[in-house]
DNA sequence: CGTGCTTACTTGAACACTCAATCAAGTGAG
DNA sequence: CTCACTTGATTGAGTGTTCAAGTAAGCACG
């Protein structure tokens, strides 16, 4: 068996992405994790606290735990940005589109500013456009020169999480699908342009 | 002073969308209303109902509200669709991006599946995309032929609420701002190409 | 006019329950 | 003897919801 504080984050780590973090009590957790309130009052000085213990943990799980599974056998590095998204397909379609992203289900919970808890989301948020941006910058010959990879990287998260939270409320994968669909066609164009055209437009002010 | 059911339902409708559903009390409804919580109960069994009221509040209101509003003085249809991306980007912008759509949020914080609300987001979504794919249809011969105009609207959907995800946890505009200008820039390219392509690739099958 | 009755709504205390958090007492290895 | 850790009952504030009692307007009947 597991040490009590690993078992308490693991179960924390599964409830907060099934339930959500408010809608999960500390109880649920002990529950969970088979342990004791004064245990996890022992560990952590507050629920919150095992939040960012969790966040800690999608931090430095995104690679060994998401990105090398969805990048097994996939070398082209923009095969591998719409592999990373088939994977999160693939958790939409084996959960009923029930769960999604659990770093976006938090973000939006959390209406409080919140700065600690925050502030590890925004980690989260950073290293997976990170690691998508890298994927990018491996096949800038591919897009037109000067495109901004890390905008365009940021782009890739945002159509994940726009069809995720689409997906689960419809309980569809039509909207996760069509959004892919939309970026990979993107993608497409982009390609085509790189030889023929300079650059594309870039960062757009698009308000007052 | 208005009727105490309206003054319940705007009273929830500002802390929902300030606070979220679960963080706002019903104690909390009755105070910025100025009611008791007997008068709440005579007219919504359930807090619920309440949530359900002012679902459809928004449901209603997204023309008049938010359409009229936002495309006042613009005409052309594809410029439309980035006014309305303009008005979030101003709302973001006012609250110091605090809160961005609050059919969004209220999608991502409701885990279990609560059937009637899901039901009234679904709607909320779906009475958006068909209000983009209106103006996409009233600008068809801009883009390539055969282009599916409720796909990309849902990808409209989702570039305004991955982005506002996005500039909310990260307190910047930087985020929202990228995603839109990638927007911009696909539907720039799908112009371009209207003319000496046929079509671009539809729907793409991305899983398994 | 006035009296009795119905109906719509208000009042706010009370209810049963859950919540995160605490704490005194205990365990067992080094 | 120490100290990291466990136990689980307990605390008290907060939760959504209920309810008996009360108010006031409208209507019918004489």
């Amino acid at each position: 068996m597991e040490p009590t504080r690993e078992r308490i984050l693991f179960a924390a780590l599964k409830l907060f992405s099934e339930k959500g973090y408010l809608s999960t009590s500390v109880a649920d957790i002990l529950k969970e994790a088979g342990a004791n309130s004064g245990s996890l009052y022992h560990f952590f000085p507050t629920k919150q606290d095992v939040l960012l213990a969790v966040l800690e943990m999608y931090r430095d799980g995104i690679y060994p735990m998401l990105l090398a599974p969805a990048w097994e056998g996939v070398d082209d590095p923009v095969e591998r940005v719409f592999a990373l998204l088939n994977a999160y397909r693939g958790m939409l379609k084996d959960t009923a589109c029930l769960y999604g992203c659990p770093i976006g289900s938090i973000a939006l919970e959390l209406h409080e500013p919140d700065p600690p808890v925050r502030e590890m989301l925004s980690v989260n948020f950073e290293g997976w456009v990170r690691h998508v941006k890298g994927c990018l910058d491996a096949a800038k010959s591919q897009f037109p020169a000067g495109t901004d990879t890390h905008a365009l990287a940021t782009f890739v998260l945002t159509t994940m999480e726009g069809g995720v939270m689409q997906s689960r409320t419809h309980r569809t994968l039509d909207a996760f699908d069509a959004s892919v669909a939309g970026l990979r066609n993107y993608v497409n164009l982009l390609q085509a342009a790189a030889g023929t055209v300079a650059a594309p437009a870039e960062r757009q002010e698009t308000g007052t």
